[in-house]
DNA sequence: TTGTAAGCGTTATCAC
DNA sequence: GTGATAACGCTTACAA
């Protein structure tokens, strides 16, 4: 394979001139570039990573670790942030740890190890090693989709919790009283768990009871949401109002709403948090919160780039959401049939 | 940071047997093993990784170019794929083209050029240059989700015209005899082709009819799913049985017909391709063609792992495919109402 | 089984 | 603006 030596000589000039004109090009006079140009194309000239990383101590990669990639959400954010970080010359290393921070440390060490220029995270749950582990080494970072209430944490997100409390409240208005909801499980997840509270904490202001029992916790499957919806109706009275932690968990209890024969939203009202393409094509009534998420990969490609290069960068950036109301989620007049 | 060096100075010993007992343990004298290894415990010591790939030639690194992110089924093959690759110490570097051959080049140069040990690709339709680029270098590589009917590319996937070919068979032995079919946009897309082509071809060799102006091309995206079903369902006489070319254009199809009012699957036979478990929750009686999405990830893992190693592989490797049919796909007695 | 030493292909610090 | 030259941290013959 061709080295960087090779084009210099065919080019007439020094390697340490060659390798200037291609990182750092105005530092070079015009002819002599033209002539090392000309002979990187020649040669088909490659770069060499390692080599280049090895000298300059700076590999040009930047890492994300995200709970899941089968969740369009996560797809959509990391591909605006491979997007935006490509267009600049970094290549981004995906990694999922599928809701295990263990695993999302183990990641984080190899990452660390293979040599990245910045981490992007989801969250601000993390085992307690992981953020020592980058600061130590001097690995910028940014935690993504949440909003780090110590403060003390880069983080570029949504407040979880007013979003939920706001959909709570929505419902409340709406009519509603007898509630229930199918929770991610919140151990470990800062999201799920800000969703959660947001709406005990609202409907507690409201005078509305939300014993424990109306709570689920269920994984990110659409068959534990409808296992989830099945539990929670199985109440007496039974709910007129659901609040799905997440799309996944929405899909699947609008599916066993379905499945159940029971009318959605006349009947019960499901809503949920996160992308809801898909199922406002079974529900066009539904009420969701709604994220920016390819601003969120595109704000965190953004921020790690400056911060890599040194430039001033924001400490916290806080995105707005937006409540999707579609048709009437009022509940039914007399409570449930 | 800490170096090897370091390690073996605590050692008391060399920074080769340091290295050897970091890469090749099997090497060392247990006893001295025990040593270096506390060194390393203690120094909190961590390769670095573009040293290493530097002076081995090998990064430890495998790439992942996919079409997009945004689909569960590349989704979950990536992410088998990242499990695999990660048991065996690999990394896994995810990019998507977006169903741009060109970018796929550029990411493809690029990933070359930060060092990969392996790439694993999507489908047979590629850049000319693409394939001779990793051949030049000897990068192993190995196509997947399709087979190359060349027999020159190693590769791992299904017979996609078969399986469509399949699937249209069913369909005119149910009775259909007016087909439409809303495709992806097969330019550049072996995967659409392929399926097209099965159902064409199954069709015409049964004597029923499917004129081109009932075969219409669309991203594969919702809305273009939505859009589809109405331009073919805009033909006289209507079709009895709508064959998409994927999942997503499926669920559009599916949601139109349902906003039109139409009764899938009694009016209307409606089936698609890949992961249906979201359609399943809208058309509970779909027919559908599934693919095994988790074993072409970890296939293709292990192929890789095996080519780097220098071990034998298989040069193609053909997965089975399934219909499921879910209720009945009969079309109403007397075509459509 | 372990040590010595020569690279691996760049970048960066100096002079010139 | 350009050219020597010394790192960068590790692996790997080859020797011992």
């Amino acid at each position: 394979m061709k080295k960087l030596e090779d084009v210099a000589r065919l080019a007439g000039v020094s390697p340490a001139t060659a390798s200037r004109a291609l990182s750092r090009p105005e530092l070079v006079r015009e002819a002599t570039l033209a002539r090392i140009r000309a002979a990187v194309d020649e040669l088909g000239y490659v770069p060499h990573g390692a080599a280049r990383a090895l000298a300059s101590n700076r590999t040009r990669t930047v890492g994300a670790i995200v709970p899941t990639l089968d969740n369009a959400i996560f797809a959509n954010s990391t591909h605006a942030l491979q997007q935006r970080l490509y267009e600049s010359g970094y290549t981004l290393v995906i990694a999922s740890h599928e809701y295990d921070l263990t695993a999302e440390l183990d990641i984080a060490r190899s990452l660390v190890a293979r040599g990245i220029d910045g981490l992007a995270l989801v969250g601000v749950d993390h085992d307690a090693r992981l953020l020592p582990l980058l600061d130590a080494r001097a690995i910028p970072y940014v935690l993504t989709w949440a909003l780090d209430r110590s403060g003390r944490r880069p983080c570029i997100g949504f407040d979880n919790r007013a979003a939920a409390a706001q959909l709570a409240g929505y419902l409340a208005d709406t009519g509603h009283r007898v509630f229930a909801m199918i929770s991610g499980i919140v151990r470990h997840n800062d999201r799920a768990r800000e969703r959660m509270e947001g709406v005990q904490q609202t409907l507690a202001a409201r005078g509305i009871a939300l014993p424990a029992t109306r709570v689920v916790e269920r994984p990110f499957t659409l068959a534990a949401g409808r296992e989830g919806l099945r539990a929670v109706l199985a109440a007496v009275p039974m709910p007129t109002a659901v609040i799905c932690g997440n799309d996944v968990l929405a899909l699947g209890a609008l599916a066993e709403a379905r499945t159940m024969g029971i009318d959605v939203p006349r009947q019960l009202s499901i809503t949920g948090f996160d992308d809801m393409e898909m199922a406002s094509l079974n529900a066009p009534r539904l009420t969701t919160m709604h994220f920016p998420k390819a601003e969120i990969g595109a704000l965190a490609a953004a921020w790690l780039l400056d911060r890599i290069a040194g430039r001033p960068v924001a400490p916290r950036q806080e995105l707005p959401f937006e409540m999707m109301i579609r048709g009437t989620t009022a509940p039914p007049p007399s409570g449930n049939p």
